[in-house]
DNA sequence: ATCCCATACGTTATAGCATAACACAATTCA
DNA sequence: TGAATTGTGTTATGCTATAACGTATGGGAT
């Protein structure tokens, strides 16, 4: 049994609780939140986050929110690669929607391929308040 | 003379200089970069670099890259408010291309629409290698 | 002109995010 | 068994960003 690369397979002690940390909230989590979250489980120091969160983002079980500086798990049930997925961000009440909306994703790719620039990943975070918030 | 809203003109001097800085490069610069380079002109803290950061963004002279912490000066030559830029940025030589395409644009409102999201901003940045890149 | 207000300034300190570098442990597999 | 790889724990440090304070400045309105 060789389990081969990425595999969502035996996560280490350490991907473990920080992907049930993350797993357990609704939102997006920061490092430090989570490292919080983690020292009775005797998780100390920043680099054991940073590190299991740089292995779950590889695995695709957690995104990177890059206009937050936090972190969400992934809600897609499988463990397929798309990395083209898409996030809406409520500003209000701070949760976050993964979409994956494939003319969206074409028209990136299209974009790429027009100005030969080859694409490696591309991260799309829209602002803004959801319709639950707009309605309260 | 009123000078109504956003206007880009009589930028104070702080922001005078912040624009200087990212107007004579090429790429991104982050606001610690901008500060070194500024010491000698008489701008000696972060929130004086960012205060003025903070503006020429508002005034949309500016664009933050979230994926990279840094800032580059928007290549638009009106001052349009067009918040609905993306980005190219090069892993290799980090060169910064600012896009503005129509049907991207558009895709991204009808995906707000559709959801009932009421969108305030957009952040698209694609990571990759540029053409000029491949070449070589 | 003077007062008011809004905006900008400068400074110190601190908060929040992320990684370098080292030594050691565990796992895999030849 | 031993080499290579991956993970671990720790310390220290670096980079990014803002809070909070007091002062200055410049444009109305009266």
């Amino acid at each position: 049994m060789s389990e081969s690369v990425g595999s969502t397979n035996h996560l280490t002690r350490n991907q473990l609780l920080v992907m049930g940390e993350l797993s357990k909230v609704d939102g997006p989590l920061s490092a430090y939140e989570i490292l919080d979250q983690l020292r009775d489980h005797g998780v100390r120091s920043p680099p054991q986050v940073y590190r299991a969160l740089d292995k779950l983002v590889e695995f695709g079980l957690v995104h990177k929110l890059e206009s937050l500086n936090a972190f969400v798990a992934c809600r897609h049930p499988g463990g397929e690669p798309h990395e083209k997925t898409a996030f809406m961000i409520c500003e209000n009440c701070g949760q976050v929607f993964e979409i994956t909306d494939d003319s969206l994703t074409k028209r990136v790719a299209a974009l790429a391929r027009d100005t030969q620039f080859s694409l490696t990943k591309s991260t799309i975070e829209l602002r803004g308040i959801c319709r639950g918030c707009q309605a309260a």
